[in-house]
DNA sequence: CGGCGTTGTATCGACATAGATACACCGTCG
DNA sequence: CGACGGTGTATCTATGTCGATACAACGCCG
């Protein structure tokens, strides 16, 4: 029983959120220069689409360039902002989509010290610190693998970097796939960090199975969860 | 207009997603011990409650121990596999929430070479490397401030990390709320990179308006997407 | 000046969703 | 043995969504 993860992004203004179904209809919108054409194409009712148009403007403000009659009858225009939102839900969509398609560490421990919103967690693998929004002492500590750094051992001045979490371990496994490699790295006796990094790195790097590597990421792109509830 | 990004998370086995609604409903049965005082609490008719609570179970695999009769009538227990259902949906939703919360920094730029699912991207700050998805020429690099690491300038041996964007910027702000600072670096004229570092970095790196720092991140945390649709 | 293809608007009906109601079934408890 | 409070199920209805239809307004073009 496997569950995909899955999520529907939008952006909210006031009582209206823009969906992906609006945005699917402005860009139809600009591939046409048409309502008419865009609501055939999408294959729904150009009176309410007319009507989500107008309903967007006035939540946003202007979107399109309407003229009725005219050359060719008329059509509609999408304005500079209209695509800068369509830019902007693009990359919601695909930063949230990052969250789905890139692997996660979840390394377990305890609160030792808390600093409004960041921790100290005690792990098998030594003291982090991360982000532990809710009052909780066993927490899972979840980072994310394209927030992962190798770093080369016994290279100096890594404290002149605002990368505090910065973890010794070894290289047990490297998957290369379309120039972009996903580094396993066990920091302890069983646990794993990996890290999504170019194939490039690797190579400058020197990192196969076995090398010594550390594992740094940032106190603020690690999130812990309570463990239990 | 500032838009509020948003998402809404679901898990999805076959044609059947689990939803928010259905995590809200799971809870609120483990909080009561019985469907109708669940469907009673939620204001959701039990005969559709009851249903749902099949029609997942079909799909998924058993979620409750429902018993008809019995001391106080009978009643409703989740499975370990319920619970552990919901950990995962609340796990998900985390993830995602990350991305909302954390600011994002966008840099356009023009593809000049591609490797795979990796491309170089000349921008007004340089050259960046960046995962660029789609075919495309024209693109927006978005990176998230708690992918953005922050490096004193002249500090040697930086080449010896997987970290291959490094940009010399000037801090133009520090905003510190609750022991996390989101600083802004000036990367080239009115182009600006966001971080969100811990208080401690700050202090520790000497950060403030008019320092000079390297803004640096990992080619597979920065996401490009066209810039034109 | 009429035709054409737009934008704008009112209205109807099909359909899905979800609450409301009613009732059979079940097993303990007083 | 009947009351009680839960589960299981059929059915009706209110509501909201969305496509379908119809028609007015508009302005260029032949």
């Amino acid at each position: 029983m496997t569950l995909e993860k899955g999520f529907e992004p939008h952006l909210a203004i006031g009582e209206t959120t823009v969906t992906g179904r609006d945005i699917e209809m402005l860009r139809a919108i600009d591939r046409f220069g048409s309502m008419h054409e865009a609501a055939n194409e999408l294959g729904r009712s150009y009176p309410h689409l007319q009507r989500r148009v107008v309903e967007l403007e006035e939540a946003i403000g202007q979107l399109t360039e309407r003229v009725r009659g005219g050359e060719g009858g008329g059509g509609t225009q999408l304005t500079p902002d209209a695509l800068g939102l369509i830019r902007q839900f693009e990359r919601l969509r695909v930063e949230l989509s990052g969250v789905t398609t890139v692997p996660e560490s979840v390394i377990s421990g305890t609160v030792t010290e808390r600093s409004g919103e960041l921790a100290t967690v005690r792990t098998a693998a030594g003291e982090m610190t991360a982000r532990v929004p809710t009052r909780a002492e066993d927490v899972e500590i979840a980072v994310r693998a394209d927030a992962v750094v190798l770093i080369e051992p016994r290279s100096p001045a890594h404290d002149r970097t605002s990368i505090r979490n910065q973890i010794p371990g070894v290289v047990t496994g490297v998957a290369i796939d379309d120039a972009i490699a996903t580094v396993t790295v066990e920091i302890d006796d069983g646990v794993m960090i990996e890290s999504v990094v170019t194939e490039e790195s690797v190579d400058r790097l020197g990192i196969t199975e076995g090398t010594d590597v550390v594992a740094a990421f940032k106190t603020t792109a690690a999130r812990a969860i309570t463990a239990d509830p």
